[in-house]
DNA sequence: GTATGCTTTCGGC
DNA sequence: TTACGGCCGAAAGCATAC
């Protein structure tokens, strides 16, 4: 039995390459996608940028007033997100990798892992050939590229990818994981995010080789068995997650500008109830119930918010859905005197509905 | 002491 | 000089259960 051989495959700069990809005249300029919010001429946040523009100090979530501040001395190119055609051909690439993998597993719009054990016959000898051909199907079917990071499982995969990008492939044999990442910081594990990781310089763990060090027991004891046990396998780059076909979203959100900021309870309503309407369409769509409505709001000094509620029993009604949105936006004001200027909506613990089941049962059957 | 489940916040893209 | 989206899952924090 040998070892496992997986691949993340990363889209670089997604949305923008995209937009190259529409128009190759841009190729050669900053190209900046961002999300307009409508409220003035530049208000809104850039989404993501081409190299050339990061190069100028573009980077994704900027203000877009920023971004054109930073390329007002060359000849940039603005263009506003066009979701559903990314979506379109971020399809169409995933059908194509999925045909390179004995196991396929999409990751938001733009990253995939394949596991490619019996396609290499579990060799890391043969990967970089069958990587390479993957980036030649995707440059020549689609005129993207993208960067391939390989491992023996999905963390190292992952962490490999990040190694050398645009359009790199980086491959961590088996033999080599922790001679690469034993000087990595800590953060670059899932699992440690800002808390954990000033929890863990506390203890002088730094990088992932600090913490492969330190004695697994103690770890437990800081961590709790499940989270320590996890981060001591992490920091040795042990990992046993399949790589498995993801199942439908666990929640859906949306959110949205204000024209003003506002603490009138009827002005936001007015803005989220449409929102409430426009999830209630892919539940519908979707078949799904929720248990969970949860609101979110950015405050005027952007500080962000959030409130939910759990039921009882599930529902998929616009007016119990509407209901509990005003119900919370009601509480959350109640707790805040902030105005408010983005609101959104989410629903969660999502699950098909009985009718829906039923369908589902008898067409397995 | 640890697990579990819920709510809120964080962070990547 | 300032400037500020939308969506998702992960992380964090807390209460309660075991």
């Amino acid at each position: 039995m040998t070892g496992r051989v997986i691949m993340l495959v990363d889209f670089d700069y997604f949305f923008a390459q995209v937009e190259e990809t529409r128009n190759p005249s841009i190729r050669d300029k900053p190209v900046v996608v961002c999300v307009y919010s409508g409220r003035s001429e530049d208000s809104g946040a850039v989404s993501t940028a081409n190299y050339i523009a990061r190069k100028l100090g573009v980077k994704s979530g900027m203000p877009i007033a920023l971004a054109k501040a930073k390329l007002q001395n060359v000849e940039a190119v603005f263009l506003p997100v066009d979701n559903v055609f990314y979506e379109e051909v971020s399809e169409r690439i995933m059908a194509l990798l999925r045909n390179s993998a004995d196991n396929f597993e999409q990751v938001g719009i733009d990253e995939a892992y394949l596991e490619v054990s019996q396609k290499t016959k579990g060799s890391f000898e043969s990967v970089a050939e069958l990587a390479q051909k993957v980036k030649a199907e995707v440059k020549a079917k689609h005129n993207l590229t993208c960067s391939i990071g390989v491992g023996p499982n999905k963390l190292v995969a992952k962490i490999a990818a990040d190694i050398q990008k645009p359009d790199g492939l980086t491959i961590i044999k088996p033999e080599q994981v922790t001679v690469v990442l034993f000087p990595l910081p800590v953060d670059r594990l899932i699992g440690v995010g800002t808390k954990t990781k000033a929890k863990m310089q506390a203890l002088r763990i730094n990088t992932i080789g600090d913490l492969a060090k330190y004695d697994a027991q103690r770890l437990i004891e800081v961590f709790g068995k499940n989270l320590g046990l996890y981060f001591h396998n992490a920091s040795l780059g042990i990992d046993d997650e399949p790589v498995r076909e993801r199942g439908e979203a666990e929640s859906i959100s949306r959110i949205s500008t204000l024209k003003e900021d506002t603490r009138d309870l009827s002005a936001i309503l007015e803005k989220v109830d449409g929102l409430c309407e426009e999830i209630h369409a892919d539940l519908l769509r979707s078949g799904h119930s929720f248990r969970t409505v949860g609101i979110s709001a950015v405050m005027k000094d952007m500080s962000i918010r959030s409130r939910s509620r759990s039921f009882e029993n599930r529902s998929s009604k616009l007016e119990v859905l509407k209901e509990a949105v005003k119900e919370l936006f009601e509480k959350l004001l109640s707790e805040s005197d902030l105005e408010v200027r983005r609101a959104g909506v989410k629903v969660s613990g999502l699950a098909k509905d009985e009718k829906s089941q039923r369908q589902l049962t008898s067409f397995i059957e």
